[in-house]
DNA sequence: AGAACACTTACAGTTCTTGTAAGGTTTCTT
DNA sequence: AAGAAACCTTACAAGAACTGTAAGTGTTCT
């Protein structure tokens, strides 16, 4: 694992944990804006936050339960009111681990360890408006279900993931799809493009690919 | 998830533990004969093994390794001696998850809820010798490769997984390829099994197909 | 040595995947 | 409203992947 994002307003104890967490051999990035800590996180792209519940401002849940519909980023839940009802309420919400404060260096870098398990069977896997896309297998999980994709419905559907909500311009899908920007088939994209429509209805997913036009496409749920 | 089994020797916790959780809707087996612990959970394939440390005679880490070592069985360790060495030394050898007795009902039943989520990502998921077979993929991942499997290829080393170090007989290779013990083309499961063989090979695997002359074959490491 | 069993290779039918072509539909502009 | 531009859909075909069949070779047992 590389990356984890520490959010916590204390500088004191975020400074520690920054420490500890580089000797351990991570690469830490903090929040410094509160009021934007999810976007904040997502920019970061890290594969693990250590989130503190009482923020300035913002509610600790609210963070981890929007976090958590966004994305599958892991999430560990620091705080330090000592409460059972905090534990369940944070693993209720989604939470993948809840530790209280002060906290023992070493347990907090065993239960980080211990995430790791959880960390590296989601690697790989693009999430988004309900669906779940393995590309090492190019595998869709969708719900209970799972289709195996062709290889340009993986490609195409990466590229629109990747980018959810925003515009993927027909230059990037030819990269991605033939490797170069200057050969220009139209019609193949668009062929390519209705069989993933057709994959994807299929299986009854709410998302939709809309059509840019004279531009590209963009995914949106 | 279904099956828990609880490795508790103390009769009234045992007990109470599998009231408990038979309340909150799992099926729960508990180990009798603390002899031969990892051969009953073993034989009881849950999906959760509630692992008291301290039990008569056996060691309760030597038992959490073993069971990691031989399968993927999700492993929730419980004791009474809360020592931050002990919480250490469990997730350092495999635990999935660490508790301290007596424990708080709620408490455990969300952690259990919590490894769930690990559990459903393991599942479909077929370990030994290195090897880890996903058959809702067919794909098969060793070390840092990942291979994607014939249809056939998946069948034939799901069988041979099933039964690691024992005989796979033909007529459950002919029934597992084909649906039926009837039809047998001796020589279309054995053109199966070079095909395997030679993917194999291509992954350095050390894993071998040995042939049981007139009855099937084994997989052994 | 012969028989039984197993292994390997090659070939062919089938299916899957993808590019191409052609025609239809939608959207924009004037 | 008409024409053009952009997009969608369907069908066809070449190529690749998968699997069953056949034939020949190798191995093991008696």
């Amino acid at each position: 694992m590389r990356r984890i994002t520490v959010v916590e307003d204390d500088n004191f104890m975020r400074e520690e944990l920054q420490y500890r967490l580089e000797q351990a051999g991570y690469e830490v990035s903090v929040v410094t804006d509160f009021s934007k800590t999810v976007e904040e996180i997502q920019a970061q792209t890290p594969e693990l936050v250590l989130l503190d519940l009482n923020l300035p401002g913002k509610n600790g849940y609210a963070v981890c339960r929007e976090l958590k519909s966004k994305s599958s980023i892991t999430v560990l839940v620091l705080t330090s009111r000592d409460q059972l009802k905090d534990e369940l309420q944070a693993l209720e919400i989604g939470a993948d681990e809840f530790l209280t404060k002060p906290c023992h260096g070493e347990r907090l870098l065993a239960r980080i360890r211990n995430l790791e398990k959880r960390i590296d069977q989601q690697q790989n896997r693009l999430e988004g408006g309900g669906l779940s896309l393995d590309r090492q297998t190019d595998t869709l999980y969708v719900g209970e279900e799972v289709v195996r994709l062709t290889e340009q419905e993986a490609t195409i559907l990466e590229q629109l993931l990747l980018h959810p909500g925003s515009l993927v311009n027909k230059q990037q899908l030819f990269q991605a799809l033939w490797g170069t920007e200057e050969y220009i088939d139209e019609n193949a994209l668009q062929v390519a493009m209705t069989r993933l429509r057709k994959t994807l209805t299929k299986l009854s997913v709410e998302s939709r690919i809309v059509t840019v036009r004279g531009r590209g496409y963009q995914i949106e749920w």
